[in-house]
DNA sequence: AGATACCAAGCAAGCGCTTGGTTTGTAAAC
DNA sequence: GTTTACAAACCAAGCGCTTGCTTGGTATCT
């Protein structure tokens, strides 16, 4: 199953909003101006003017700022989760696996779903508590995945360190690329990949 | 040189404030609340509480809100240079150098000035254009102790990557231990070290 | 006596969100 | 195929509140 389809069936699944209609343009443009200038900075306003309605029409879309900020990012949980569960299904080994969970993140981290894939490092703590905890929970569905490729390699001794403490050091490194990585810089993101899997130290 | 001496050379030398004065503790209070709440969602008012005074007296002590932000940032890039200076020239191979590092910024990150490590990475962008360009002008300093240790190794063959890349991906995997790394959690610091070291790939 | 540190009060601007009413899309009723 | 009905989408205006910061004056130190 390739990325469009996976990201059809979301769609028609109403778990993820279709980029076409008003919603999903609404969700699209609040995750770029949320990355570019932070949830607090940005106004319902700027929101508002950025797919051209009166700001008070929007709280007819949605109840308030922090349900647009919490719709960005628990679409992005849901389809990232999707995409990485294919990915990791489609590899062999479990080396392979590894890689190919670099590489799916690394996508959504520098790709479409950069824009929200940094707002939901970065903004977090915007959300009420009770938010917070919805998002974790979706969240540690996507963690898992990570962390039973990376059991397993611990297991086999291909992998030193504790698989968790792993996981979590690649969770820095891998959002982090948002800062700095630039595909227009000479690596594209099959190196980057390779680069990645060069420092860890991986035995075979 | 130990780390004490190093701090009070730098207050000596009005590098970094006195954590005793009102300066000082001011731009720890705001450190805190920084972290906790975000820059955007810390008022004036917040600021002023935590150090038991009137929201309008802090303008006496700095010039605008931002002014305080830069203050905490700039300073504690100031402090984290000198320790990461002193911690490379202590060590003499260049993988124990590399190690200090790596402790060093662990420390930094997760110790005393945490709570301003978190503010420097996750609140530059409430900085004007101009202020950031200042504080980025004082990282770069910062990094070339890192890339010149890192370089040395990738010459020597000893760590496969680019050092460039290792070190962003190093940056990340560091910086996010704020979000994670509890020191009660059975691993203390040295250990966590240790796992880092054994996550990247140096053949020695 | 002069600087330093602070307080009490409040201003102008910007904020999220509400309100009452108008337009637009859609589909059944005739 | 036109009319009618109704909901969804939107606008114009602005309310109540909070924000960063200013002002004029008062203690407190050297």
């Amino acid at each position: 199953m390739n990325q469009d389809t996976i990201l059809k069936t979301l769609i028609a699944d109403n778990v993820v909003s279709d980029p076409a209609s008003a919603r999903g343009r609404l969700l699209k443009e609040a995750a770029k101006l949320f990355r570019d200038k932070g949830y607090e900075r940005t106004t319902v306003r700027d929101l508002a003017a950025a797919v051209g309605i009166q700001s008070g029409s929007l709280f007819h879309h949605f109840r308030s700022k922090e349900d647009i900020l919490k719709a960005v990012m628990v679409e992005t949980i849901q389809l990232n989760t999707a995409l990485m569960r294919a990915a990791v299904e489609a590899a062999d080994s479990h080396e392979d696996k590894l890689r190919a969970l670099i590489r799916a993140e690394l996508e959504s981290v520098l790709g479409q779903t950069g824009e929200a894939m940094a707002v939901l490092v970065f903004e977090w703590r915007s959300l009420s508590d009770g938010a917070q905890a919805e998002v974790l929970a979706l969240r540690d569905i996507y963690e898992q995945l990570w962390l039973d490729v990376l059991a397993t390699l611990a297991e086999a001794g291909a992998i030193k360190a504790d698989a968790f403490v792993v996981r979590r050091l690649l969770t820095g490194a891998l959002s982090w690329t948002i800062t700095w990585y630039r595909p227009d810089g000479g690596m594209d993101l099959a190196e980057l990949t390779d680069q990645v899997m060069l420092t860890l130290a991986v035995s075979h």
